[in-house]
DNA sequence: CTCCCGGTAGAACGGTCTCTCTAGAGAGAC
DNA sequence: GTCTCTCTAGAGAGACCGTTCTACCGGGAG
């Protein structure tokens, strides 16, 4: 592996463990296997860019899990369930560990480091922009592709937090089964209507839910229990 | 104001918008308008202790938003989706910086400062109690409940973080709307213990919600710490 | 051979970090 | 007046920060 390459993934990891300002650049240095000097050479905006790089490398990467983990699930409300159930166990396995660097990063520097932010911004985009056109060839309507991908977002960001301080899968079996819930509705609400209508009327969703017979919606209630 | 308190106040403020390992004794000395001496003298564990001070006042305050938003609405969907809108338009107000540091300093310092993490956890832990204690209050299930509480605070946080990065309502928008329809198709599957009912004898609520359990509740916009 | 060059090394620099230390102001008791 | 205790005040210690600088290594061109 190229040595930019090396030193982007392993800021990466530390960003992912510890954030932006507690990471110094000689641990890096070392974490790399490169001398300082080396960093310098790759990067010559130091820290800050190699940084930004280990951003819109992460974010890259990241974003391809939704595709792959939901493909593979016909329905979509099961297969955002069980992303979250997927999420929650990677981290567990990984000791609560395993966070994703771009909201550490925009958390903690957004307002310190406006070139941070901009990277971090341009990385939500990208992730906003594939996920609603993967939603759209789902079947969802664009209006609602952008609220499923935001949500799925917010939630997921929001979950690694919880999770990571509370030591809990909680967070991401509330999280997935309310999202499955949500997208469930809204193939149940309108089989082909192009979702315009609802979209527009806007306040519709506070309506009774039709929760008919479907094939397959989140499963029945379970009583949460804590996870060790 | 007492000194310990304004120095905990300071340093939430900082910590919200910098984070842990950003955010400098000295700093922090100055924003507080004590010298070095003072911080060591209230608080001999130093700047671990300060923050952990800080996150317990915070995260108490951040809590008892809970109810003072959502009393207002009958209905609690509509209340959940206000919730946010509330949120939302509090960061665009402040610039997009107004975040909860309890998510911020749990992300940067979950594997670096166990003292704090435990913290944070203990923090996040009562939110889920006075949460949910909450929303059976308004008539869910307990597990409902908990649910509705995870999910909300994880939705929370993690839109927090790309309302932040992105400079966008959006995230809260689509939370909002995902959380509202789930708590109204929780309303309309289970009508036994009957929100109907609740609703239109206007016996509301609260008889086990954690009212008044502390001197001063904050405000109704959120901002417990509008202390600059 | 020399010259050049992408890349590897790490010492050195000025600055900032957390924390400790000493000094003293102010109030109350005697 | 002195003694004590709480709190303010900030200089200083020792470590580490991000960055820059110089030195070195290997190999292709002349």
């Amino acid at each position: 592996m190229d040595t930019d390459e090396r030193i982007a993934l392993a800021m990466a990891e530390l960003l992912r463990k510890q954030g932006y300002a507690a990471t110094g650049i000689n641990q890096l240095a070392r974490a790399a296997g490169a001398p300082t000097g080396s960093l310098y050479h790759h990067f010559k905006g130091g820290k800050r860019e190699i940084a930004a790089a280990a951003l819109r490398q992460t974010g890259a990467a990241y974003i391809q899990l939704l595709p792959l983990l939901l493909d593979a699930h016909d329905d979509l409300a099961t297969g955002i369930e069980s992303l979250f159930a997927e999420a929650a166990e990677d981290m567990r396995d990984t000791g609560w560990a395993n966070m994703c660097p771009v909201g550490t990063v925009t958390a903690e520097t957004a307002d310190t480091e406006p070139e941070l932010r901009k990277v971090a911004a341009e990385v939500m985009e990208t992730w906003v922009e594939v996920g609603s056109r993967y939603f759209t060839a789902r079947g969802l309507s664009e209006a609602d592709s952008r609220t499923v991908v935001f949500a799925v977002l917010s939630a997921l960001e929001g979950a690694f937090i919880l999770a990571r301080g509370m030591r809990s899968a909680e967070p991401f079996r509330a999280a997935g089964r309310t999202l499955g819930t949500y997208v469930a509705s809204l193939r149940d609400e309108q089989p082909k209507t192009p979702a315009r209508t609802r979209a527009q009327t806007g306040q519709r969703h506070h309506a009774p839910v039709p929760r008919g017979e479907s094939p397959g919606p989140p499963r029945a209630r379970q009583t949460p229990n804590a996870a060790g």
